[in-house]
DNA sequence: CTGTTAGCGCGTTCAT
DNA sequence: ATGAACGCGCTAACAG
C-alpha cells in the first residue's frame, strides 16, 4: 500500500535536507520560497504521502476520533453518523465507528477497541449514556477513558464523568408538538414509547408534562406508556393504548420507529389517521416523509447537529475552551398525520 | 491517549530485554515459560497496549480494511456493515468507513482517504462498481488502488481490474421467486424498479426473463419498469404501471424499498396487497419485517455475507490463495405480501 | 532461549 | 533559512 518513496527520497532529489522537505509538508516552519517551489514539484512529481504511522508516531496522536452508538442500523444514528464524518473529514479528522449491536456490555469491548487505536477523542451517542442510573462499572470505565481522552456525550449524561454533553433540545421539541396539537384543539394526549430506565424517555416525559401544565391542561397518565424504541414497540403501545376506557384524540411517539408502528398497528385496527387519531413522532429520520400517512415530526437538524458534535470534539483535541454543555434546536416538521380531533 | 509506559519500561521492571517483552506480545518466537509468566504478570500490572502507530510503522501495515459504500443510511448497507465490522474485529481488522453519500464523485475522495489512512485491504460496495459502463477515469482509478491493496468488490465488477468479486446470487434469488408467484398461479408478472445503467437491475431483469422463459413463460416488457431504488421511486412505478391497459397480478420489486413505495403508493389508490396485486422484495432488509403487509422478500444471509467478505478480503492480505469470484446464496422469505391470483 | 541493535518514516530541537 | 541528529515505540535480524 505504501508508496515506497519517503521524504528521504524526495530530500535527495530536492537536494536539501529532509527537514526541509518536512517543514514544507507540516508547514510549522518558514521555508524559502525558491527551495520550496522546487521541492514542492519533486512532491508532485511522486505524488508523495507522508506514511501515517510515522508521523503518528512522532507526533503521538492518531488524529482519529472514536465513535461508539447502539446500531448504526438505525437511521437516526446513520444519518447523523454520515453528517458527522462529511465534516470530520472536512477537518482532516477520521472518524473510527464502533456499532455495538445495542449491547452495553459490547460498548466495553468498544472502548478497549477505540483505546487500542488511541483515539485523540471520543463519541458516545446512546447506550449506557441513556442509562438513568448505569451500573458503577460501565460508568467507571467511561470515566478512565474520558480522563485520557476528550469525550463527548450526545443525547446522554454519565455522573462523574469529564465529558462535554451535546443535546438536541427536546424541552423545545415537546413543547412544539404540545403547542401544534393544542393548537388544533387537541386536549386528551398521550406520549408513547420509550423505556423507564432511559433519559430521553424520562426528559421528554418530563417536558410534555411541564408544557401541558403550562397550558392548564391535565395528563392522564394512563396514557404515557413506555415498552421500547423500535417500530414492534409502537405495534404494542397503541394495542395496549386500546385497552384502556378511554382514548386520547392524538399521541406523541417518542421517536418515529414507534410513530411507525403506531400506524402500522393503527392499519391493523382500522383507525384511520389521522382523521381518529393524531400521530406525531420524533427524530425526523428519512422514513417519515415515506409512511403514509407521512409523519408529522421533530426534526433534528442533523446537519448543524453532526456539525457541532465535531466541532465540538475537535476544538477539545485542540485544547480550546468548550461549554461543557451545548443545546441544539429541534424544528417540528408538519406533514399529514395529524388534524384537528373529530367531534364523537 | 497512551498510557505512557512502553515495553521498555516492563522489560526493565521484569529484568528482560525488550525483544523477550516483544515476542511474548506477537507470540512470533518461543520463550521460556518461567520468563513468559514474569513478563505476563508486569504486562497485566500495567494493563499494557502496545502503541498501535509505532506497531504498524514497524510492521509496514495498518491492520485495517477501508470500506466504500453509498449510502450507511439505506438498512442493506448498514446491516451488511454491522456484520462485517463484527467479523473483521473478531479477526483483529478494523473497519475504515467510508460513506459516498450516493456520490460517484465522493468515491474518489473516499479512495484518496483511505489510501492516505494505507489500509490493508479495500472493500467496495456499490457505486461506480455497480455501473454497467463506468467512466474511464474511475475505472482507472480501482485499477490503480487495486494494483496496491488487495480489493474486493461486493455485488459488483469492474472491468480489467484485478479484485475478488462477491456476490449474492441473484439468479437463483429471482428464480426462487419466479417459482414461488407460479405456484401461486401467477403467469402476469412485472418487475419494478432499479436503473438501466446499474448492473444489479440488469442481472436481475435477466435472472427473470430467464426463468420465465424455462417456465414457457412470456414476459411482457411494459412491466419492467424502472426508475431507481428509493422508496419514491417505488411509488412511481406503480403510478406509471397503473396507467398501462393492461396490469399485472404479482410485481417483483428490485429491492426492499421499491417495495415499499409500491405499497404506501398502492395504499393511495386502494389497491389492496396482496388481495388484488401480490408484491415480493429483494435484500430483506429489517423493514421489511415490519411494513404491512410484511414483506415477502429474498433474503442475503447477511451473517456468512458479512463474514465471507471479511474472511476473504483478509486471506487475501495474508496472500492465500483465494478464488476470484464467489457466490453467496440467497434465500426466499415469505411474509404476507403475495397470494394467489384472484379471478377477476 | 535471550539480548543487542538497526531500522520503520517523520517531526523537531539544536546548531549553523 | 537550513541541516544533522535524535526520539517516537515496536519488530526482527543477528549474535550469543
Amino acid at each position: 500500500m505504501s508508496e515506497k518513496v519517503t521524504i528521504y527520497d524526495i530530500a535527495r532529489e530536492a537536494e536539501v535536507s529532509v527537514s526541509t522537505v518536512s517543514r514544507i509538508l507540516t508547514g510549522n516552519a518558514p521555508v524559502n520560497p525558491e527551495t520550496k517551489q522546487k521541492v514542492e514539484a519533486v512532491l508532485k512529481k511522486y505524488d508523495f504521502r507522508p506514511n501515517r504511522a510515522a508521523r503518528n508516531l512522532s507526533n503521538q496522536r492518531s488524529t482519529m476520533i472514536g465513535v461508539i452508538l447502539p446500531d448504526i442500523t438505525n437511521p437516526f444514528f446513520s444519518t447523523l453518523f454520515a453528517e458527522m464524518q462529511h465534516y470530520a473529514i472536512a477537518k482532516d479528522y477520521s472518524l473510527l465507528l464502533f456499532n455495538a449491536m445495542n449491547s452495553l456490555e459490547l460498548e466495553s469491548e468498544g472502548l478497549a477497541y477505540l483505546s487500542r487505536h488511541q483515539v485523540d477523542g471520543l463519541i458516545f451517542l446512546g447506550g449506557r449514556v441513556n442509562e438513568i442510573t448505569p451500573p458503577a462499572a460501565y460508568q467507571q470505565e467511561i470515566a478512565e477513558v474520558s480522563a485520557k481522552v476528550p469525550t463527548i456525550i450526545v443525547n446522554g449524561t454519565m455522573p462523574d464523568v469529564d465529558a462535554v454533553t451535546v443535546c438536541t433540545d427536546e424541552q423545545s421539541g415537546i413543547a412544539q408538538v404540545v403547542d401544534y396539537l393544542t393548537a388544533l384543539g387537541h386536549t386528551r394526549i398521550g406520549l408513547l414509547g420509550g423505556s423507564d430506565h432511559i433519559t430521553v424517555t424520562r426528559n421528554r416525559q418530563h417536558a410534555f408534562r411541564e408544557e401541558m401544565a403550562r397550558l392548564d391542561l391535565g395528563v392522564n397518565e394512563s396514557w404515557l406508556i413506555t415498552d421500547g424504541f423500535s417500530i414492534e414497540s409502537g405495534e404494542k403501545v397503541l394495542e395496549a393504548l386500546l385497552q384502556l376506557p378511554e382514548q386520547p384524540t392524538a399521541v406523541i411517539a417518542i421517536n418515529d420507529l414507534v410513530a411507525l408502528g403506531i400506524l402500522k398497528s393503527a392499519r391493523r385496527h382500522h383507525i384511520d389517521i389521522p382523521n381518529q387519531l393524531s400521530v406525531v413522532g420524533f427524530d425526523d429520520v428519512y422514513l417519515a416523509a415515506v409512511s403514509t400517512p407521512e409523519l408529522t415530526s421533530v426534526s433534528h437538524n442533523y446537519e448543524s447537529f453532526g456539525h457541532t458534535i465535531v466541532e465540538t470534539i475537535v476544538n477539545r483535541i485542540k485544547g480550546k475552551d468548550v461549554p461543557t454543555s451545548i443545546m441544539i434546536d429541534m424544528q417540528l416538521v408538519i406533514r399529514d398525520s395529524c388534524q384537528s380531533p373529530t367531534v364523537r
